[in-house]
Formats: structure tokens, sequence, C-alpha cells
DNA sequence: TTTATAATGATAATTCATTATCAATAAAAA
DNA sequence: TTTTTATTGATAATGAATTATCATTATAAA
């Protein structure tokens, strides 16, 4: 009898919402897989995809962009990690941490976490209006760039 | 001796920033547009290129998405729109009004204006660090959700 | 070790918003 | 009106990020 693949969802187990079984799994360690995370670890900020990959090249050369994908979309699934989405950025990805915001320096186009918060911003909205969540994003520039 | 189409910049023309020479010329009024720039004026919010077409085609059935896209890109040039971005989003179109912020309905996907604004948040960042600019998302549900 | 198969990497394919093409249409000048 | 040509709309093409494919490689259990 034919074994699944582990991110299947076998026909003949019961349906389910979406959940860790439903995730793909990263059952083996590998080099790559190191690599991306440390890339993410090390990088005190959200990272491009791009970036994990260039970052996550030097320990290892080889590494492919499909594997950086691959791994990000596991990595988020199981909710390790958080998607940072900019307004007309593509997106960035971050250990998650809880609730922050971001600055965005203008000239090296870095994004940086920006642990605190305005706070209750519900005085902000006109009445009938209920605020769930907010995001902020500063723009200027970090120290580097200054 | 040819003439050039309205947007071209001609070689024998001195080389200039791009500028209103620069900008594709909306010389003929149409039906096309009046009923672009209506749908974007009756809706008191941002529109996507798709609710903008949508709007639009109520006054002019036949009006095709490229044109919607060829009239926000002039009207975009030219500093009439603005563009919203939000992350993870489409951007989306408004006339240009100054310094607001947004809300958006996490149930109909709606996008509103915030007139307020939290001000000042230069005490967020870390030292080093210079704001020049700031945007705010709010999310939660609209009056017509709530 | 040997073996089973999860994982990788090169790259083809996909997705989807946006732009270009071009014959047909229509605005506005003549 | 007639004429000129800016504009339109159907749709092909593009661009860029992400995903799928599949032969090969490498992990980890036996």
């Amino acid at each position: 009898m034919l074994k699944a693949p582990s991110f299947v969802c076998l026909s003949e187990t019961p349906m389910q919402t979406p959940n860790a079984s439903m995730i793909p799994s990263m059952e083996r360690t590998t080099r790559q897989r190191q690599a991306i995370r440390e890339a993410l670890q090390q990088a005190d900020r959200p990272l491009l995809a791009s970036e994990v990959l260039e970052q996550a090249k030097l320990a290892v050369p080889s590494l492919g962009i499909a594997t950086v994908y691959r791994t990000l979309k596991t990595l988020v699934a199981e909710e390790s990690l958080q998607i940072v989405a900019l307004p007309g950025e593509n997106p960035r990805f971050e250990f998650a941490h809880g609730h922050h915001h971001h600055f965005c320096c203008q000239a090296c186009k870095r994004v940086f976490d920006v642990h605190a918060c305005p706070g209750d911003l519900s005085r902000l909205v006109p009445k009938g209006f209920s605020i769930a969540n907010h995001e902020l994003t500063l723009y200027g520039k970090c120290p580097n760039c200054a």
C-alpha cells in the first residue's frame, strides 16, 4: 500500500479544518533549513525572501530560491514566522514576537522593528467604527543613513 | 512632417526631468473619463481599479479595464489622484486631499478615510532614528458590518 | 552500510496585476 | 458635415513574485 506524502490529507481520514496535520512537515533537519532559520534569527529585522537567500547562502552557497520559499511557507504555516507586509513592498519575514510596529529607512530600504506603540487609537475613528487592530509604519532615516 | 503623439518627448527638445510635458495629456473629454472621475468623486473612500471599473460601468457599460488603468495613471501623474497602498493589498485611488489615514473593514474589505492623526510619533523610535512621515492603518468593523 | 523517501535545486510553469497593441470609434476642429 | 487624430476596448503581452516539476541528493531509520 502506498504511503501518502506527509502533507496530504488522506481521504480515509475524517475531514478536518486546516491545522498542524495539514501543514507540510519538516521531518528532517537539513543544512539549508538551519541556514534559513539562522539568517532570520541573526537579522534583527524582517527580511525579504531575497534577503534570506542572500544571507543563508553565506552558510550554504548551493541554496536555491525554491528552498527558501518552501521553508518560509512552512515556518509561516506553523506560526513560527510572521509576515511583515508594508505598503507597496514584497512580504518580509521575521520570527513571531507579538505586537509591534516598523520603521522603514527611506535611504537603505531596510525595515526595523519598533517596539513602542501609540496605544489606544479608538479616538481617531468616527462613531460606529470599532477598532480591532492597527498597523503603523514610520518612515525616515535609520542611524546608519542619517 | 510628422506630428509627434502628445506624450512623446521629442528628441529635438532639450532633455528634461519628468514633468507635465511628459505626462500623457487628456486632450478630449470622453464619457469614459467622466464616468471614472465621478466614480472616484462619489465614492467617499479609495477605490481599487476593479472597483472603479465596476462603478463607472454603471454610467458607461462598454467601459474596459484598459481605459480605467490608462485614466488612473494619467490622473496620478498629474497629481489629481493619490495612491493608497495598504499592506498586502492592490493599490487604491482617491482624489488627493492631504495627510490622513485609513480604516480597513475586516468584514467588507472596504477602506475608509480617517482624518484624525496620532500626531508626533518621534517618541516611538530609538535614538538615532529620524521620522519624516508615517502611515497608520486601522482594522476593525465599519458601521455597516458591526 | 543499506534503504526509503524527504528534501533540494534548476528551471519551467503559473498567477495576476498591469501595460502594449491595433483596428475601430468618436471628440472637436475645420 | 468632413476630417483629423485622440481615445477606446478586446486581448495579447509583459513583468515579477511565487509555485510546481522532477531527477538527483542526502537524512535518518533499519
